[in-house]
DNA sequence: GATGAATGAGATTTCATTCAT
DNA sequence: CATGAATGAAATCTCATTCAT
């Protein structure tokens, strides 16, 4: 009975990593139920025992796509490392949750948009306080005088975010490395830039 | 006879205006035609007088979408200013091209791979002739011991690039600043990162 | 002015041409009022200066398609001549208008029933006309004793000259050979069959 | 689960059936897909569970318009007969057909020339050869010295099968006779013309 | 647990036609 | 004479969804 339900929910993933994988792909109003249906090897119809409508499918995917930001971001802050340490290990969490989990973040990055309000609130509230903790971290390193005073904190935030959100864009154009060495440019451009230090 | 076909004209680009909106709002797939109509207060089918297909409104906007990258780096790495003012020209003229045709880069950015290879290759086209003007910007910088000896300056054209792009992105978080605020920030983030110089 | 008329007339001409020739290529609802315009080098509205309707346009080919028919077989019907030379002067006379009128007689032939009754009935009168004339033909030719005795003329008449019609649906299949010939050759299968006689 | 097959191409033969009688009563153009689906009261939509487009339903439809004969042509070629009774057995097999799937055969008529070249060929192909076993019929009587010496085979077998076609054109003007009677006139035709024997 | 069969709504596209200019 | 600009209706096709089996 409970390994009933287990069953259940295993197949169900299988289902919302179908629907992320083709919402990715596609777009979410480009992928159809079909697409998702062959993808799995079964019929439209059956799709239904699994989700009660496409938009619910998205709003999972979704949801999916940014769980885990939040959390990482409490460990990060709480862990006792240099701030400079922290804004690595932020670049390498999120590039990390690119890596793994790519698709449900590409949905997530592209299409929550198409999610009715009540739907797409969930979703853009756990992406703010995400947000939120990364600003409080530049903050911390403006209080402790390790980074520039007049930071502007919420955009460098925002840069931070989206510098490493461009990676997941990298269709045409990628240079292969490894996920790792990129984050790690990335972390040292966002502290240090790239102009040359007077030494 | 000059003059009817530049009428023709105005009004078609009126055309794709609403095309660009309206994709850049719900997405290519998500945007009907009909929508488009409506929004020009014509008929659906009175569309098919300016366009032959949905798809080549599509490919339209997005080439408006990346027109002008290419000739404004051009002028800028032929300017006579220094390198980091030609990577502040750079960010300025990314997030300028932004605010006046927002929509058109939205569209770009986000619907250009539901084009069919062939018309996407032009587009692309452009994108990457510009990522590698961007990219000898940096590696001019290196040689001229400017910039960071070890910079992966195609990684630093991509993080530019990409986090100019993010702030497209912005509809529910956006803070409210100029862009030209925005701009100068993030070129001093690219220049210089956010650690205090060691003095 | 009549000088006006006449020129009108000669324009009309052409129009008629060109859409008997789509109307034969493509079928009556496969050719498109643009497709039409488009082989007169002129814009789809300006055709209705020389038709009211696409069906008139229909009906005009149509009549083109069966005009001569009937006054051609009064001719060969009163000329002085044997009844086996009647029958080839019909054949001939059939694929002669077939050579010369081609586009026309394949529009009649494949698309008159997509007239409406009223625009149908003169086509039809004019081609029962003329399969009341060959099959008068055929008796006559039972009555001087030339034909075999139990002959159903009107079978005869709609063997002539739906032998004679179905030389018009040869595309692909085309014998290479001058009408002339072929006309020779169906005129003598008519009069004696393929069956060698007993001498 | 073969009984699930068999019902469902029962049904599907149902709808080629009333596409056939569509595209035969108004030409392939003429005839919509609402058309179809008003005549089997289904939506129309719901026909293409059964077919993946109309061009496909029309593919369908003359495969069956044409499918049998050269399979009976085989068997009449194989039979120990003589060849009068041979190019009788033709007839009557050709118009058999006729009246028994009058509409797909029309639509092959008419219609096929519709299809795009990939799909017409599979129709063609057949056709052809169905020509060319008529066309040794008639090579036979010739190397029998059945058949007149000078007998142009490939003539005479369009002539046949032009001749039997033509039939199907009868809607106006049809003489009501039995298919048998028509069959056997034209067979005496063929072979013998209308022309009395010296005898 | 999944399928077969269908639906209703909507998408894009085409077309014959009109009419002021 | 012909065109530019549009329309309204229809055509083909796709899709999310339903529900009896």
């Amino acid at each position: 009975m409970a390994a009933r339900k287990e069953k259940y929910r295993r197949r169900q993933r299988e289902v919302f990593d179908a629907a992320a994988a083709l919402f990715a792909e596609k777009g979410y109003h480009g992928a159809s139920t079909s697409d998702i249906a062959a993808r799995l090897g079964i019929k439209q119809g059956s799709l239904y025992y699994y989700f009660e409508s496409k938009e619910e499918a998205l709003e999972q995917v979704c949801l999916f796509g940014v769980a885990g930001f939040v959390q990482r971001m409490d460990e990060i802050l709480a862990a006792d490392t240099s701030l400079s340490d922290k804004v690595r290990a932020t670049v390498h969490g999120h590039l990390g949750t690119l890596r793994e989990r790519r698709e449900y973040m590409i949905v997530f990055l592209e299409d929550r948009d198409k999610l009715p309000r009540e739907r797409r609130r969930r979703i853009t509230d756990q992406a703010h306080e995400y947000e939120r903790k990364v600003e409080r971290l530049f903050a911390l390193g403006v209080a402790e005088n390790r980074f520039a005073a007049g930071l502007d904190c919420r955009l460098a935030a925002l840069a931070l975010i989206g510098l490493c959100n461009s990676v997941a864009g990298w269709h045409d154009t990628q240079p292969r490395m490894a996920l790792g060495a990129i984050a790690d440019a990335y972390a040292d451009l966002i502290l240090h830039g790239v102009t040359v230090r007077p030494s």
